[in-house]
DNA sequence: CGCCTGTGTGAGAATGGTTCTCATGACCAC
DNA sequence: GTGGTCATGAGAACCATTCTCACACAGGCG
């Protein structure tokens, strides 16, 4: 039996930078660009704790993470409840899609082949209007 | 205008025993595993090789790649036709389905949004039912 | 209010997957 | 066969991420 483990988070300086940064912006950031944004407004923050605060973020589903092609992590402020996203591929945009009849689809297509614990992962790629006119 | 690009791709023992292996197995592998896997039967193949041979082999059509939670690329022989995954998180079988309204319903939400040129990308996790009855 | 303890921090090193370099080897059109 | 490319491979380079470890600070307690 494990205990529910709350790993009393301490609240300082530079955790709550950086999810002061990811409330203001939007769309998907890596934590390289998050370091580097903090460091030129002056906010020095070592890069290894931008990882472990956003890890500590992810953790608490306050933030979303997403693999780009190139296998670096993004991360994004998001609304605690389950939802999908659709992605500028050119800006980096993003806005949150409540979530369709692929849920229902994904719970049956896994039972149909005795898939238990189910789980999915979808996003969608385009390019939003602003993107497109130039 | 750039000219259709059709990098004359040449036969060669090493490309030729990448794909048999991909052929060969099932559900997805990284390119580590199968540069092992080849090295270990005795197939020396150089790791570089088999990276340039798992790009050209997506390039074409012919291979899934997948991204793991740690970043990690994993690679797939795949009909050409577009589909999705269920993968098994614990032994990682893969089985291919075709897709649903999941289509239709990418294409009209990205459209309110006003995106275009839109793609998707959807896999599902689960545990499958072998794995389960352990 | 100040101490104490354990958690958080930061600089740099370590890690590990992937890509690059470049000299050498092999495919294949002629 | 021959030649000109393109492919190969060993190792170095690259780069995002994680680890290490000494030091700083949050925050509960006296």
């Amino acid at each position: 039996m494990s205990a529910p483990e709350v790993p009393v988070r301490r609240q300082t300086r530079q955790r709550t930078a950086v999810l002061a940064l990811l409330e203001e912006l939007d769309g998907f950031r890596t934590a390289q660009d998050l370091h580097a944004l903090l460091r030129e407004r002056g906010d020095a923050v070592g890069l290894a704790t931008v990882y472990r605060a956003l890890q500590a973020l992810v953790d608490d589903g306050l933030v979303d993470v997403l693999r780009s092609e190139d296998g670096e992590a993004a991360y994004r402020r998001c609304s605690p409840v389950h939802h999908h996203h659709l992605v500028c591929r050119s800006c980096g945009t993003t806005v949150e899609v409540a979530d369709p009849p692929v849920e229902r689809w994904a719970a049956r297509v896994a039972a149909e082949h005795g898939f238990a614990d189910v789980q999915h992962q979808l996003e969608v790629f385009g390019t939003c209007r602003a993107c497109a006119q130039r």
